[in-house]
DNA sequence: CGGCATACTTGACTATTATCAAGCTGAGCT
DNA sequence: AGCTCAGCTTGATAATAGTCAAGTATGCCG
């Protein structure tokens, strides 16, 4: 791991406040790695071997059963992802893949675990990491059972544009078929929830989405801040 | 709070390893309450201004937005709930209610955040707690994403016969129409669902479930530990 | 440039789920 | 016992979502 790479890891909430020797401990073992797109970083069931961080790229965790499958959280630049898993030191719940060329620090389980066991500080944040971890399922669960597919969708648009900065066009980010998956929704009907939102004043051109009139929008989608709102 | 109540409630793991003096300044200041049924405990977006420990009784976690309701989760003794919001020192999220008589401890907000400063052997425990819950929710809204409403309810059917210790009989618990917003579907279609499950050797009287031939219905279920399996 | 693969879209159809409106049932009460 | 009420069930219908099949658009690569 090189020298170079710390600040950005440094600065994450999980790792800010860990005392110097045990942040160098965790980063001696820990491994940056560059991977394509599409590959299966990790697999449900699979015990836990490694925490990661996404530096760079994106990655999808996504679900399956009986043949079906589904996107259960969509992971941005910088951070970490299955914290309970490599807490509990047990087996994934999800699988995980890059969606585009993607950095990742690799930081083996049992180092988390020992250096969580033995430092307070690093404890507290691995803490207020899961619980906010925890908050994004819950209020993505109350998305899924309260609303049906073209009002999560009017609300994933509405919170896309709050973090480009409240921009009247802003990109998707993930392919549609993705976004669909990730909304509990099939492909086709993304296509047409697109299309019904469009007397809202809603513009898809490929990935790029122009929101005319957020008012008009918002009156459909009826944001709440206890399912929409990531800072609480 | 009365010194015979401690037992139950230093035997929970999350407050199993805690230093003497650190659990008795918790229980310093929690107040043990039994309440009447249908008593609203909390409501999603206030301020979090105690920790819960269901000691006896149920109580539901639900949640609404646009005048629709869900039920997210069924609680039984002896367990926390709404442990992140109190950590975070967020709003709650879910709102909660008893369904039964139901005595249950209440531990200042503040008090927890102080003790689990303080005490590593709580913040660990805080943690293995939180890592549960996330694990908890992120099943749950596998089975959610993954599945209909029929194999929703054939998994929980066999999960209920699970916990029963495998008896040909068993209880469900709560009334079908918690539970059929808790598996996310209306009470009218959790009835059809009992009634397709019928050929499977399912005989619903009342609250009563009877299995007749649980390989038959596993077949149409198909369970999987990694949604279906509380201990991993 | 053309050819190919892949995502996306669209339409027709099916399946699933929700809604509405009666009924039914059983526990609690007088 | 009979009444009452709430929860449950049932059937008819509507809304929502999924499937299948075909088409279009786009980007990549030789």
């Amino acid at each position: 791991m090189l020298e170079r790479d710390f600040p950005e890891i440094r600065a994450l909430p999980l790792f800010a406040e860990i005392a110097p020797e045990n942040f160098e401990a965790l980063m001696r073992g820990a491994y940056l790695q560059t991977f394509p797109p599409q590959i299966e970083l990790i697999r449900e069931g699979d015990p836990s071997d490694f925490l990661h961080v996404v530096v760079e790229g994106a990655v999808e965790l996504f679900a399956a059963w009986n043949g079906r499958e589904t996107v259960m959280q969509l992971v941005h630049p910088v951070s970490t992802f299955i914290v309970a898993a490599t807490i509990r030191d047990a087996p994934y719940l999800m699988s995980a893949r890059t969606l585009e060329r993607a950095r990742i620090v690799l930081i083996p389980s049992q180092d988390i675990r020992a250096v969580f066991a033995a430092d307070p500080a690093f404890a507290r944040a691995v803490v207020a990491e899961l619980a906010q971890c925890y908050r994004v399922v819950v209020k993505h669960t109350k998305g899924l059972k309260l609303r049906n597919g073209l009002e999560r969708l009017a609300n994933h648009l509405l919170r896309q544009r709050a973090a480009a900065g409240g921009a009247p066009a802003f990109e998707l980010e993930v392919e549609k078929r993705r976004l669909s998956a990730f909304l509990g929704m099939t492909p086709e009907n993304l296509s047409r929830a697109f299309r019904s939102l469009e007397p809202y004043g809603v513009k898809v051109d490929g990935a790029t989405v122009r929101i005319a009139d957020p008012a008009e929008l918002i009156r459909l989608a009826r944001p709440s801040p206890l399912i929409d709102d990531s800072s609480v």
